[in-house]
DNA sequence: TTCCTTATTGCAAGTATTTGCAATAAGGAA
DNA sequence: TTCCTTATTGCAAATACTTGCAATAAGGAA
């Protein structure tokens, strides 16, 4: 089965309606490499189909990611970012200072989901988390800055 | 050495200049219990000075969080979140359906840290990471949800 | 197939946040 | 102390995102 209908299905399963437009939305972060932008999946629907609103696209890929089914992340300066889960799992560091993207190995978060699931009963999204800090290049320019 | 003044300390160093508007801001955020909105920061400045604008609030936040100097949380729902560093370390757990805020112990992140440092060089700011995902009650519900 | 209920949409207005630019003022140099 | 450079501010406009509400249409019932 192919990711659109899994995710239609599933969504049909909850009691969701399947418009055109949650079709073509699906099938745009489904269907996209990246991580996309709300306005990006937008302006792609748009090449199909005049049938889209900006505001119906932010208000399915919230619920989207509200259901489980793709993930949200923000990366800082209005950079909020969604893709369907079939991309494998992976880290997001971003950088405070250059805004860098590194992708980490997610297999790191494994016992920290366990450990937030047996003390606080908590599922924690771990596919596509982003975590902010300074990568190893801003670190050593701000160590140089020091020294001089 | 109060944390405000250890906070404009660091700035100084790094050759920022100190104004009332920063003074003012970094003693709000020093001073709060919880973790703040901009608009709420703005609102408490203006108590006490008309010297101050929304815009500025915003800008020396974000400032702060780039230096490491206060952390930045995204809530969700435009819920960004500030607040300065002497708050103990901890977790957010913020649940995607109910927006409950959950505090878990930070102590479950060290392995993390340390892997993202050894393995990318990565410094990563998890004092104060939110991760989203589904708290125990939201789950029991939608739970019950399926069986019916 | 037609009808009905109500979830979903589009629109326009609202809130949250960022940005360009001219005016101001911090802090080092004279 | 005064002057000068330029970082910082305030304003207003731009962008990003959300929301209320009337109009539309999905999908189950008849």
């Amino acid at each position: 089965m192919s990711p659109c209908s899994t995710l239609t299905e599933h969504l049909r399963q909850k009691g969701y309606r399947i418009t055109l437009q949650r079709e073509m939305i699906i099938q745009t972060i489904a269907h996209s490499e990246q991580h996309i932008s709300a306005e990006e999946v937008f302006a792609e629907v748009r090449k199909h189909t005049p049938a889209a609103n900006l505001a119906t696209v932010y208000r399915t890929l919230d619920m989207l990611w509200e259901e489980g089914l793709a993930c949200r992340n923000d990366l800082g300066e209005c950079r909020i970012v969604y893709a369907a889960l079939q991309h494998g799992p992976h880290i997001h560091l971003v950088c405070r200072y250059c805004n860098r993207l590194i992708d980490a190995d997610p297999q790191a978060l494994e016992s920290l989901r366990e450990e937030l699931d047996t003390e606080y009963g908590f599922t924690a999204d771990l596919q596509h988390i982003s975590i902010f800090g300074v990568c190893a290049g801003c670190q050593l320019s701000s160590e140089k800055l020091k020294e001089e």
